[in-house]
DNA sequence: CTAAAATATATGAAAATCCATATATTCATA
DNA sequence: TATGAATATATGGATTTTCATATATTTTAG
C-alpha cells in the first residue's frame, strides 16, 4: 500500500472515527459502530468495506453479526500512525463521544 | 487542525512528495520543487498553498523567489507522522527520484 | 420440523458533492 | 521587460451519501 492511499483512508472523518474506535476498543459489530457514530448503516458498511479492501481491517462473521477489527499484517508504519494518534492529544471531543456511546452498549 | 484534515493533505501524492522533499532537505523554492517533481508550476503552487493554508508550511519571499518550509509550530502529532514516514521503509522509488533531481540543482 | 417474521449486513443505482488539473492570465520583483 | 509565483475559470472525474432492496442468519409461530 502506498502512503498516500493509506492517508486517504484516514482523510474521511467517518473512517477515522471507525478506525479509532476499533483501535481502542478492539473488534466491533457493524451495528455497534453504527450506533456509536450515529450514522446510517449503509454509510458505515461502505466505509468499513473500504478499510477492509485496502487491508487495514479484516471482518469475521459470527452468527448474524459481522465483526471488524484491525488486520494483523498491516505495515509497521501504518500501525505506528494509528497508535500514535491514540496516545496523542490531537483527538477532539467527537471521538470521546463515540467512545462513550460505544461503552453504553458493549 | 483536525486529524482528518491533516491526513487529507497527505492523501494527495503531489502534496506528499512536496512535504517529504522539504522535510528532508529543508526550505525550498517553488521553482526547484517544480523541477524536482516534474510537474507544472500552477499545480505545485496550488498544492503548496493548501499546505500553507492549513498551517503545515510557511512561505517566505526572498527577492524573486518564494521559499516554502515546514511551519515551526505544527502540532507534535503531525510532526511525528511526518518524521515517522521519513525513517520508515514505506517510501517508494518516486520519492527517491524526486530527491535526486533536487540534489542536481541545489 | 417448517414457514414466516425479524434482525444484521451488503450492495445497486442515482444524486450530490468535492477535487485535481489544464490553460490562460495576472501579479510581483528585479 | 523577463522571471517567478499566484490565481481565475472551466472541466472531467472521483467520492460520498442516500434509498431501496438483496442476502444471510436467527427467532418465532404453527
Amino acid at each position: 500500500m502506498q502512503p498516500h492511499q493509506f492517508f486517504k483512508l484516514l482523510s474521511d472523518e467517518t473512517r477515522l472515527r471507525c478506525l479509532l474506535l476499533i483501535a481502542r476498543h478492539g473488534p466491533q459489530r457493524v451495528s455497534d459502530i453504527t450506533y456509536a457514530l450515529q450514522e446510517s448503516q449503509p454509510k458505515i458498511s461502505r466505509h468499513l468495506a473500504q478499510l477492509r479492501t485496502l487491508g487495514i481491517f479484516k471482518d469475521e462473521r459470527q452468527g448474524q453479526w459481522v465483526f471488524y477489527s484491525i488486520a494483523n499484517n498491516i505495515p509497521g508504519w501504518c500501525r505506528k500512525v494509528i497508535e500514535g494518534m491514540a496516545v496523542s492529544n490531537c483527538l477532539q471531543e467527537t471521538y470521546q463521544v463515540d467512545r462513550n456511546r460505544l461503552l453504553e452498549i458493549i
